[in-house]
DNA sequence: TTATGTGCAAAAATTTTGCACAAGG
DNA sequence: CCTTGTGCAAAATTTTTGCACATAA
């Protein structure tokens, strides 16, 4: 199992419930494909798209609730679920997973980038090359389909520079996340 | 919702016990690779091995226990999501998240393939070529690692002929078989 | 024999929902 | 208005675990 075992303080504690604080741009990235998509722009999904639109990892929905209950504490969990559940039927967002049980979120126009995991750590690596998509692309194509997005999470372990391609890697002591 | 709301119906009916009816081989592809990383060879272990090693297909854990039981009922799920966990970490499994809330797996050494999942109809399909990720485990190295393994999942749309690049990419279909 | 594995049921952890109320267009 | 969204808490799901007993090596 990879040492992502956070264990998420329950809940946000009754009794500093606050309006926005934090200054919530009316039309972040997300804001718009949310309204292009016809949603109703509440003030709970403008808080939600901000974070969403300014964030540049992949946060889980508990982290995406405590982002966006940071600046607007009439949140609740609940919406944030269904939140992210409707942005990713919209195709404004991707589901991710990583391993460690929860479904992890980022935009869907990031660019074609990869997610390299390390297997001991659980940190992630991003890095792009089209190369390897454009090959897919061609050999969905030669199936007969276009192309419309991919999802490839790659799992490695740091290589060591010298006992390389030996004995099958065995027990690694794992790092913090 | 989509129809991959299938009720799994509770657990095992209790009372109707029965050691291995089929004759389930020794040495499954799994077995053998189990073996090869130190496991011990219970009987379970052996039933759940060879019910991955005939599957042609992802099936989730309530599936896999299903199968397993079906051969020999003294199984209960908690060894197959202990199994399944064990195998994924030992690399002889590989877990796959086609939607739909339920991990699935397949053997790791089925080789390099892909699985292309048409966003209209929602159906799986597989092909192989080993050139993507040769291309994706150069990089990683690249960056310092090593790749023990890859999720790729492409999603794509019968491409016409003729009437092509029009709308873009409205409804997402997820789930499948 | 002894470290491992397993069944069972209870507990965790994550996600979904029913319902009454709030709010966007 | 009236459809759509939300908070809250309860429910549903999926996965993990503690413990006493079983078993492979």
């Amino acid at each position: 199992m990879v040492a992502d075992t956070k264990t998420a303080e329950r809940r946000s504690s009754p009794g500093n419930r606050k309006a926005p604080s934090s200054p919530v741009p009316d039309d972040s990235h997300i804001a718009r494909l949310c309204v292009e998509s016809g949603l109703k722009m509440t003030g709970q999904r403008r808080v939600i798209a901000h974070v969403l639109s300014i964030a540049d990892d992949h946060p889980d929905v508990e982290e995406l609730y405590r982002r966006a209950s940071e600046i607007d504490s009439r949140i609740s969990v609940a919406t944030v679920y269904r939140t992210v559940r409707l942005l990713e039927e919209k195709g404004i967002l991707e589901r991710r997973d990583f391993g460690g049980g929860r479904a992890r979120y980022e935009a869907s126009d990031s660019g074609n980038h990869y997610h390299l995991i390390d297997v001991d750590s659980g940190r992630v690596v991003e890095f792009e090359d089209d190369e390897p998509v454009r090959l897919l692309a061609q050999l969905a194509q030669r199936l007969g389909f276009d192309l419309v997005s991919h999802r490839i999470e790659l799992f490695g372990r740091r290589a060591e520079p010298e006992d390389r391609k030996k004995s099958p890697p065995e027990n690694r002591n794992k790092s913090g996340s």
